[in-house]
RNA sequence: CGCGGGAUAGAGCAGUUGGUAGCUCGUCGGGCUCAUAACCCGGAGGUCGUAGGUUCAAAUCCUUCUCCCGCAACCA
């Protein structure tokens, strides 16, 4: 039995364990985020933490994409589970164990879970019935069916039936109830848990949780012709990477989670399902289950399919993983959705990260640098608006902490920014520049830079849980290293100089301020390149041209060329001048496309010409042959070709 | 009558147990020159979707209607 681990101080989060169709999204990046921020907050309040990530990696779906792939799907999945990984570790996401479903430790466990739960009488056998798909040998649900037809194939549905294994759901059904009625923390936000009440007061049918349709899944322990479906499989691995139930040290320490974070879409199988199957087989319940809210994007929701997604490591490329972090936690509110577009994200950056924190960080550490000689002075004789600088810095960490314990990731960092903004405006209350021209109030200058600087390190720590690359800079440039980087250390306001001198290195600016209407057609080039077009977009395609022989296509020679330079057209505004080379030649081809294209950009570039075409003279310029584009109506982008310059497209 | 959520300044959003409507961006005016054309101060802009009710007091609680959205057993 796992101990009562409130006055232990441990801190045991999860985020869901993602299912590895597809590379993963901001939306997925927003929950992993706001995981790592409460581990790294509660790490440094002095918990021991255990965060957990990981991925689901069974089922039918991963089975078809990989024999469409034509390879294992374990082949499959250890390629999307690299570049998870590889996207976690670029985010820098601090998770101390990461569990795959199709790992020996969790396997086992499963089915000794599975055993348990079969053994208490929980499990019985009976009949799955669905809407079955002959050619694709796949069942579906009634909500993945559009219109009574296969979503893969679109062929006709019939009723089917196979012998399945059931959990007695509905025998919990009362004890749910119970749990979502009196515990009121147990679920939130409060909206998620009045819905999963209503939900669960309809009555609960059992669970079907295994399968033979097909094979991708852990064996069902005491039948060998079944599978085990999702759910157990899944939701089990919060207790399987602890250990449970054959090496218990782990999990006797850590369980019950405090955290299960997850998507408002799997609330249902977090605070219904799961504690079912915990109550099934003895265990405590999770302390409590978070469903966030979901990022929309102007059409409408981001998913996979609808291949709307914005991809996170573009915007980390171009901005940074303490920008992307910042923006997420600061933008949205917990639980509830929120829109998310380019310009609302570079507006944030912006205006918080360049104007207010960096910007700090370099006029402080300038005036320091020029009015001091780079040394920060010591304390000095409180007086004007000091005091209330100090009372606004050394009391934030409190307020921090009395939102982080409601996951209002967007209210702790507000108050941060009080700070901030505090901080920027005692500069304009000392103008220490002013200070500076009047020999006299020298010590009152000194005491004003010394302010700054520790009101800067106290920024410096708040701001750690969340983004601790740019905690890091800050002390770097300020000088203070790892000296006084405590939590606790931020309630306090003296502490600079205790260890001898100190002195400031300005360095480079931290957020350098976005153009933001030059970067948001730039997000768009990118995106326009990147995202599949979608069908459901609305967008209207122009007809198509009339019927051509096959001698008519004969005739064009195609042919991949490499774009060795690129300029404009010095008499034209649309034009770039390319110089391709084909093989043994290089050639001058001209495209209108300056509006869309920067020339450096396009050096490099691989792309697909029409050799013979008639050369032309454009505005006093040669071009002999023509580039092929792409149109989405809105801008262009290269048909890129996979081969060596001067090999024939045909 | 399947269940649930939402509607608050030009935009995006907060509003914890009912107590004079807030934040950010934008906009207009002013200040400053240390700083990343950044920073600071001030103004304008809302009958909190509609209609009723409870209350000394309602954005907040109750009811009506309108409009959006999600869920209905694998989309973070």
């Amino acid at each position: 039995m796992a101990k009562d681990k409130r006055d232990k101080g441990v801190y045991y989060i999860t985020t869901p364990i993602y299912y590895p169709s597809a590379n993963l999204h901001v939306g997925h990046t927003y929950c992993t985020v706001m995981a790592d921020a409460m581990a790294r907050f509660k790490r440094m309040t002095g918990y021991d933490v255990m965060f957990l990530a990981g991925v689901d990696e069974h089922g039918q779906k991963i089975q078809k994409i990989a024999q469409e792939k034509g390879i294992t799907p374990q082949q499959h999945v250890d390629e999307i589970v690299l570049s998870i990984k590889e996207l976690w570790k670029t985010m820098e996401i601090s998770y101390d164990d990461f569990i795959r479903t199709t790992e020996e430790r969790h396997k086992k466990r499963v089915q000794a879970i599975f055993k348990k739960m079969y053994e208490k009488g929980d499990i019985y056998k009976g009949e799955y019935e669905g809407l079955y798909c002959t050619p694709c040998e796949s069942f579906w649900t009634e909500t993945q069916v559009a219109d009574g037809k296969c979503p893969d194939c679109g062929g006709p549905l019939d009723l089917a039936k196979e012998p399945a294994y059931f959990f007695r759901l509905s025998k919990y059904q009362d004890r749910i109830i119970e749990l979502l009625k009196n515990n009121r923390g147990f679920l939130k936000p409060d909206s998620r848990r009045n819905e999963m009440l209503r939900f669960v007061e309809q009555g609960l049918e059992d669970l079907c949780i295994s399968r033979s349709s097909f094979d991708w899944g852990i064996p069902v322990p005491i039948d060998g012709s079944q599978v085990i479906y999702v759910w157990l499989d899944a939701l089990s691995n919060y207790i399987t990477a602890l250990g449970y139930p054959d090496n218990t040290s782990k999990y006797e320490k850590y369980w019950p989670a405090d955290v299960h974070l997850v998507g408002k879409e799997i609330v249902r199988f977090h605070s219904v399902i799961w504690p079912a199957m915990l109550m099934s087989i003895d265990e405590p319940l999770p302390l409590q289950v978070l469903g966030h809210g979901w990022l929309l994007l102007e059409g409408g929701k981001m998913s996979k399919s609808k291949g709307n997604v914005v991809d996170p490591v573009k915007l980390i490329e171009r901005y940074g993983v303490d920008a992307l972090k910042y923006f997420l936690l600061r933008e949205y509110s917990f639980g509830q959705d929120g829109l998310y577009t380019n310009e609302v994200m570079l507006t944030r950056i912006n205006s918080d990260l360049a104007n207010d924190l960096g910007n700090l960080v370099s006029r402080t550490v300038s005036m320091i640098e020029m009015y001091n000689g780079g040394e920060i002075p010591p304390a000095g004789i409180e007086e004007g608006p000091d005091a209330d600088l100090k009372k606004t810095a050394v009391a934030a960490a409190g307020k921090v902490e009395a939102h982080m314990d409601r996951f209002a990731f967007n209210c702790a960092l507000d108050e941060i920014w009080a700070v901030i903004r505090r901080t920027n405006k005692y500069i304009d209350e000392t103008a220490p520049w002013l200070l500076e021209k009047d020999e006299a109030k020298r010590g009152r200058l000194l005491a004003a830079l010394h302010n700054l600087a520790e009101s800067l390190r106290i920024i410096s720590i708040l701001i750690c849980p969340f983004m601790h690359n740019t905690a890091d800079k800050i002390r770097d440039q300020l000088g203070v290293g790892g000296e006084a980087a405590a939590w606790e250390d931020s309630k306090v306001f003296e502490k600079i100089g205790s260890a001898g001198p100190v002195r400031v290195k300005k360095g480079k600016v931290i957020f350098p301020r976005i153009n933001i209407s030059k970067e948001l057609s730039r997000l768009e080039e990118i995106s326009s390149g990147g995202a599949a077009a979608g069908e459901e977009t609305g967008k209207e395609y122009p007809e198509q041209k009339p019927e051509i022989e096959y001698d008519d296509f004969a005739k064009l020679d195609l042919r991949v060329g490499e774009i060795e330079k690129a300029e404009k057209h010095r008499g034209a505004d649309k034009l770039l001048i390319f110089q391709v080379k084909m093989g043994n030649e290089t050639r001058q081809v001209i495209s209108g496309v300056a509006d869309n294209f920067k020339p450096e950009d396009c050096v490099g570039k691989k792309v697909v010409v029409v050799a013979n075409l008639k050369p032309r003279m454009l505005r006093g310029q040669e071009s002999k042959g023509m580039l092929l584009f792409a149109d989405d109506g809105e801008g262009f982008a290269f048909v890129t070709a996979d081969a060596s310059h001067g090999e024939i497209v045909s």
